[in-house]
DNA sequence: CTTATTGCAAACGTTTTGCACGTTT
DNA sequence: AAACGTGCAAAACGTTTGCAATAAG
């Protein structure tokens, strides 16, 4: 029977356990840990929401200016943390792909058209029914993503005016 | 109750229907009919399939080299039709975005993540659930698009051996 | 001391734009 | 004739890459 949730701001684990768990995973690779990866890590933790690397480039250098990290870092980073699952990334049409932590459970978006807020939910009987549909047409399922889009109640409002 | 079912060449409207209904638009917004948005809309309406801007733009040049269409126009064309809902897009990671004639039943993708494919379904119980999200979020909702990825059937054998 | 990582700037591929010229109405 | 559309080339954009200098193991 399929429930469907929405979820506000997602529990986390802890940041200790998330960097312990991200340490591990440079070790396992001969990767370094460096100050840029903990804190472009650190920075995705630490905000809630789906950031462009442009964006969170602004973020990083404004939290840390002493850091200098270069928007290339970023990419590398969020590409390295994107293949080992740590991060997800979900993409608009032309203007590139958002980021998000990736150690919330599975959800999909629905995506307000006129202000751009994301919001997350989750329904059990639609994670199935893909499992199904992949099944039946002999694909191996590695992923999906499902974005609704549609006006948030704050913008319906204020376009009645 | 929801079936699902696999849509491979869909049916589509005449294209006589289809044109004078462009040409409808166009009057209506008081745009111009020209050489270029017909074959465009024309190559869109003869080749099934999901088209990059692109390769729309290598297809219309082999097959109407005399009309010596500019990629701007591609370009243009497809953002003019995609706003008037003639045509949809599908996006994927920084790769850009397809295009495909919008005038079949509406309908999802499952993606081949080796060698690009593109099969489409449709599942009314998907479509349902949809629709009972954004409502209960209190969205008024527009679109959607639902993405699986995975590996098809030929991938899987060829990567056997 | 070895190897990976960084910042920078240049390169890249895709999409958009300004403009003078051409076409549709 | 007026207004819109076109091709072209340049610009803009997001992303990737080569490289010499730097930091981690």
């Amino acid at each position: 029977m399929g429930h469907s949730k929405t979820l506000e701001t997602t529990p986390l684990i802890s940041y200790e356990t998330l960097l312990s768990h991200f340490k591990q995973l440079l070790r396992s690779n001969n990767l370094k840990f460096t100050k840029q990866r903990e804190v472009i890590l650190y920075t995705l933790y630490n905000h809630n929401g789906h950031f462009t690397p442009e964006e969170l480039y602004q973020l990083i250098k404004q939290e840390n200016p002493e850091l200098n990290a270069g928007i290339a870092t970023i990419y590398r980073t969020l590409s390295l943390l994107e293949g080992e699952g740590m991060v997800t990334s979900i993409s608009f049409g032309t203007q590139g792909k958002r980021y998000e932590l990736g150690i919330k459970a599975h959800h999909d978006h629905i995506i307000c058209t006129k202000c751009g807020k994301i919001l997350e939910f989750f329904d059990e009987s639609i994670e199935k029914k893909q499992e199904q549909i992949a099944k039946k047409l002999g694909f191996k399922m590695e992923d999906h993503s499902l974005k609704i889009f549609g006006v948030c109640p704050e913008c319906q409002k204020s376009s009645d005016k």
